[in-house]
DNA sequence: CTAGTTTTTTAGAATCATTATAAACTGCAA
DNA sequence: TTGCAGTTTATAATGATTCTAAAAAACTAG
């Protein structure tokens, strides 16, 4: 799993040319015991900490992009000025905390099954997701 | 409900000073059958259709944040570049059509009840927003 | 391996929603 | 009516994100 060949696989299946840029940024955030909840600015920032080379905010962007574009990375629905992404991609839903403004993953099991009784003509459900704001006691 | 008086009280009640704009802003947002989505293109859009002065974009921005301040007004969790706002705010949730970009409420009985099983230690729970994604069949 | 084609990266500019600023205005209480 | 605190306003500033066009890198066929 520590290795890079594996993400360029990865990255090649899904048609995703494994640039330099693309594995070290994959590495970033495959590459660990837990999930990974982080906005762009989060993400640059570590990639300066862990990084030898520079990369680009527009790659960072791109890259960001094509992951999530692939399903690779899923993006989280919440009112905030900046976006927030997660490595976890299986169903599921989360915490946000409001005073440190980080999620925290709530597991499929911890959510009481949802049942939408309500439906659209013509349209159909891509997504169901549960956003439970917390704050200090 | 159509004279001017009953959001002058209101605003007065709530430590806002009525002035023109704002009473003329909650005309158009309250003054109406049906619950109102926007965002605050949505809302400039409509003053501009609908009243005769021109309100400035800043104090658009300042009354909807101050009505959302004092809970008359409801912002809802969407990752998109605006912000979504509900003159409904009683509990329920939405439904957000891709397609369109609108909003549309569930009712509360719409949505089976949820249970949240997990707790963070510290941290009391403000909100639980449930987001049903919607794309043409 | 190499030339040619396509994709990607990059720095910087552009965009767009939102917020800040500071001067002019207004509601309201004395 | 006067004065002040709260508001409005036009405009500038901010900050996240996207666009651009040129240089660099990855791929492909020969």
């Amino acid at each position: 799993m520590a290795k890079n060949c594996n993400f360029i696989e990865k990255l090649r299946e899904t048609g995703l040319r494994p640039t330099r840029q693309r594995v070290k940024i994959c590495k970033l955030l495959y590459n660990r015991e837990t999930t990974f909840h982080f906005t762009i600015n989060d993400l640059v920032k570590k990639i300066s900490e862990e990084v030898e080379e520079k990369i680009s905010l527009a790659t960072v962007y791109n890259t960001v992009h094509a992951l999530k574009t692939k399903g690779y990375l899923k993006e989280i629905s919440i009112n905030t000025d900046r976006s927030y992404f997660d490595t976890n991609i299986s169903h599921h839903h989360h915490f946000f905390d409001k005073s440190t403004e980080e999620l925290i993953d709530l597991s499929d099991e911890d959510v009481e099954k949802i049942q939408i009784k309500k439906s659209l003509l013509g349209k159909k459900i891509s997504s169901v997701e549960v956003l439970v704001k917390v704050e200090n006691e």
